[in-house]
DNA sequence: CTGAAAGCGCTTACAG
DNA sequence: CTGAAAGCGCTTACAG
């Protein structure tokens, strides 16, 4: 490391000498604790300003807060994130927090890691987003730092969700596809190895879509693929559907990446998008208005799902411990992927 | 904060006493320090497993490594960085090294507090992927943390770079094209507001792009439009080109992600690619393979940048202070948005 | 090879 | 309203 001498460093105590006061007067200044004359802070501000003090976070985390949030992203691929993250940061712009993200590559032992990472940091808070472990991990985490999940379904005490109505969400799409005539509409869902939970968001949009369609009358058309989230893989279910029997004539992907794939391989088998098949996607991001994909999908508003998550942990640091669980609600945004054209 | 009882956490001294050891010797075990047996080491293990201890990462920030790098992104958007993220985790899998990311938002003022976020939590280094500050501010904040740079061109002694060879890429984009019988060829730069920095890798690929077309006898075609990382300014430039007189058969754009937003505009106008016009791209990522956008690219190989990058930055923060500076070569992937059907 | 002691820069009761 | 003192969980010389 290179050193740093003892001399370099403001510390408090450089400041309580600078402004003739004591340590801890400058701690509570610091923190905006109450018991300060107006003439103590000010000076105490004027001596930070004029020596360049900078709080020492691993100092101030022995004993109180860090300031400091962790944000775990399933990976920094889906482009749905970015309005999260930017709904994050606007809630938080004016207060003293600051923002540091772990990636868990959809990896159930990388979230762990990252999670014990972040308490063994001191953070203050953990905003979950999209998570891969199940009710029964997040609980046991969420006992120990205080913590809010965005896209996962659980009403679990410990911790505060914040969701897009996904059963809504796979609804409204089949409803969308009905009224303009499609009939044999498939789904093509995430592979999470665990088809038995509920919690994540492709689960419930599966339940929306089977839904609907048994009240359109369409259970016969009822299926759902799923692949992992690698081109590959994705490809291979998209052409398993399409090359079968029975083909559908529209496909529901759970993500909007997952449906460019699927525009891709029907180009390729020289299908006539929204003529020979449609295909809607789900989170409505920038790549949906582009000409060559004009991707009908479902908005679910990922700045909001950000504002309001970092909203919530934020309270829950300061003390709430009631558990609090929000739902915003989807709309569908047609493009050409679902228009036939006459 | 939910209140943690003193009794709840196993420290270095819960360590020692189970062991029947100092807490000194439990440290020097825990950072793999020289002088203890093996016997006293093996005790320590066994007491550190069967309690389930684990560091305090404030507290060894206070007189020691923090074991965490801080990675600073200038957005979650660019498919691009998941290469570069991808290479970093491999460099890092055996380590004792922890990653945070902070997202720039290619925004100067955002970096400069993240770089003072991660020196005030005693990060151990910084590695900083395309950055937006000048050179002289990066200098300035790696004086007081180690730090390794990713795409800026920049021979600075106080840190080291990892970058592709951005001019070449923009020239092997020319000779592509001209090999392929287009003339008038355009280029499509990200406007930074800082025309004379040469040290951005659009500035790079400009140089490439402009020595190429002297070099092919085109330097009356050269034309260099530049625009913001919104969907918006990069349209209006794209339309501007394209609708302008002398229209341009072929449009080199420094990043795919422009390139998708310029196939679009094409498509609108009702031009067809690669016959009316070729786009080429730049960082091949995974939208170029689909079938939609076929899209020509430049390799420059992401994740041996993020691992490369990794390694010299551990490097440095266990004390070389030589500036090492890598280069990594680029090659052209060829697909539709270059290619003439007969 | 091993351990006792000091100290990193803060915050937290507590006393004045 | 203000400050002296103890202590958070480690690491670092230093002595044995």
């Amino acid at each position: 490391m290179a050193p740093r001498q003892k001399s370099d460093r403001v510390t408090i105590r450089t400041v309580a000498e600078d402004a003739g006061v004591s340590a801890a007067a400058v701690s509570k200044v610091l923190r905006d604790a109450y018991g300060v004359s107006d003439t103590l802070r000010a000076r105490v501000q004027a001596s930070m300003q004029k020596l360049g003090y900078r709080p020492h976070a691993a100092a101030r985390g022995m004993r109180g807060q860090t300031y400091t949030l962790g944000v775990i992203l399933p990976d920094i691929h889906n482009p749905f994130f970015t309005d999260i993250v930017s709904g994050v940061n606007a809630a938080l712009e004016r207060t003293q927090y600051q923002t540091l993200f772990g990636i868990g590559q959809s990896n159930v032992a990388m979230e762990q890691r990252l999670i014990e990472a972040m308490m063994d940091r001191q953070m203050d808070g953990i905003l979950f987003i999209g998570p891969r472990m199940t009710q029964a991990g997040i609980e046991a985490a969420a006992k120990r730092i205080p913590m809010a999940v965005i896209a996962h379904h659980a009403r679990a005490t410990s911790y505060d969700t914040i969701n897009d109505d996904d059963v809504l969400g796979g609804m409204l799409v089949v409803q969308h596809l009905t009224e303009r005539g499609y009939r044999n509409i498939a789904m093509l869902s995430l592979e999470t190895g665990r088809p038995d939970d509920r919690t994540t968001v492709t689960a419930q949009r599966e339940i929306g879509y089977r839904r609907a369609m048994e009240e359109a009358g369409l259970k016969r058309f009822i299926k759902v693929a799923s692949a992992e989230q690698t081109s590959r893989d994705v490809q291979g279910a998209a052409r398993h559907l399409l090359e079968g029997r029975s083909r559908p004539e529209a496909i529901f992907c759970w993500t909007d990446f997952i449906a460019l794939e699927v525009l891709s391989v029907a180009r390729e088998l020289r299908l006539s998008v929204a003529g020979d098949l449609a295909v809607v996607g789900y989170d409505n991001t920038g790549y949906c208005d582009l000409a060559q994909n004009s991707l009908t999908s479902i908005d679910q508003s990922g700045q909001v799902l950000g504002l309001q998550a970092a909203r919530l942990l934020i309270e829950r640091i300061k003390g709430r411990h009631a558990d609090e669980h929000l739902v915003v609600t989807p709309r569908l945004v047609a493009r050409g992927s679902s228009t036939r054209r006459h």
